[in-house]
DNA sequence: GTTCTCGGTGTACAGACGTACACCGAAACT
DNA sequence: AGTTTCGGTGTACGTCTGTACACCGAGAAC
């Protein structure tokens, strides 16, 4: 059984950082010991620096690993092969979609999300930069999505981007309550119907809003 | 000059709150150790525990100094003296009034925000449950509130609740910003127009909503 | 005026921390 | 076949951690 060496280390990464995401459970990275993390991948603590020059820059390494899939999920979720009719039905299965993307990716990666919601706001500064970019990205897309919508046309390009603001983070709290929930059934379920009502509420009281007031 | 005993425990108390809240910028209460909030302070570290039996205590603590003025705040931003006559202005002035509160509160006290922000997902289970508790008296308040206004009465009283979790994590998350901001006037007037704006389009949104589809 | 209470002090210790350094052995290159 | 590369090891250091213990001195209680 010999293993190729790029294999080798490949392998160990992912335990680096399996186990800091682990020991990372209901804690802080920054409250993480190089120490702890190498104890639990069952190297010396010296190996870690083959690997990663800090703590923090697997902190970024798991940011990336954590968004990759969920933004092409959510791009996804929006884009039909045969569009619905009118603009209401097009907004309903926009939010169908969504939100079913939503609530069976998030519980399948839930200690990444966990990890995200943590460290979002109380990581070091380079962290939160990272999060805080590709949030930002999010809102980006969806921003353009919505500008595509025929009766957008109403919407000025300052209330696209709130628009698209309030829905993200509406949908980034419900992310965070599902990662929280551990997959457990009755709460994915109360979150899917909160969150559906919710951004129903949002988007269709959208259709009657009119920028020039 | 004397003083007396009660008055010098309480003056480090709030010496190590202070301490506390300086050191955590920028990193969460559970990378702070103990000798560096005494050490700041400038006291001996087992001097820490006649006050304060954890690090975790002190932190609870802090949440509950925070949140202690702004419920009230939001609270008194809701009540008129002579209430708008229709549904749409008073919906218009509780937004107006809520946001000034806002605006003007968490700006004076963001040391305590950027705190609460961070702990609320990164704390230990303790300070998390705390804050969660916090945001919820908050919410229900407000849909107690909402439920008052006369038009409501097509509202189911889940559909409630769903608009006020709708509308307080869009507060929290503009709240966040402006504590982030730190007072930068720019920021804060830039958030205050998009907090309203988007509380407006979810009111105005809200007023054509029928819980009965 | 004597005694008690209690916030703050100083010393001390065992353990965990990050990291520097020299080293090993097998895969990879030539 | 000989040499280089590099992931992982083991030791060793100075520093910081939480906390136990004995102690002090001034305000409070009697």
């Amino acid at each position: 059984m010999t293993e190729t060496r790029v294999e080798r280390k490949e392998r160990t990464r992912r335990a680096i950082l399996d186990a800091a995401l682990e020991l990372c459970e209901g804690q802080p990275l920054a409250a993480l010991s190089l120490r702890q993390v190498a104890k639990q991948v069952g190297i010396v603590p010296t190996a870690f620096y083959r690997h990663f020059e800090s703590i923090d820059q697997l902190g970024l390494a798991l940011v990336d690993e954590s968004f990759s899939s969920l933004r092409s999920l959510l791009k996804a979720a929006r884009t039909f092969d045969s569009p619905p009719a009118n603009d209401r039905a097009l907004f309903l299965a926009v939010v169908d979609n969504s939100v079913k993307a939503l609530v069976t990716h998030v519980p399948k990666a839930d200690r990444h999300y966990r990890f995200i919601a943590r460290e979002r706001l109380a990581g070091s500064a380079t962290v939160r930069e990272a999060v805080r970019h590709q949030l930002e990205l999010i809102e980006r897309e969806l921003a353009t999505d919505i500008a595509r919508v025929p009766g957008a046309g109403r919407w000025s390009g300052d209330d696209l981007l709130i628009l698209a603001n309030l829905l993200v983070n509406a949908m980034l709290s419900h992310a965070e309550e599902l990662a929280l929930a551990g997959g457990r059934a009755d709460v994915v379920r109360r979150v899917e119907s909160t969150a559906r009502r919710q951004l129903h509420m949002v988007l269709i009281g959208a259709l009657s809003w009119d920028s020039s007031r």
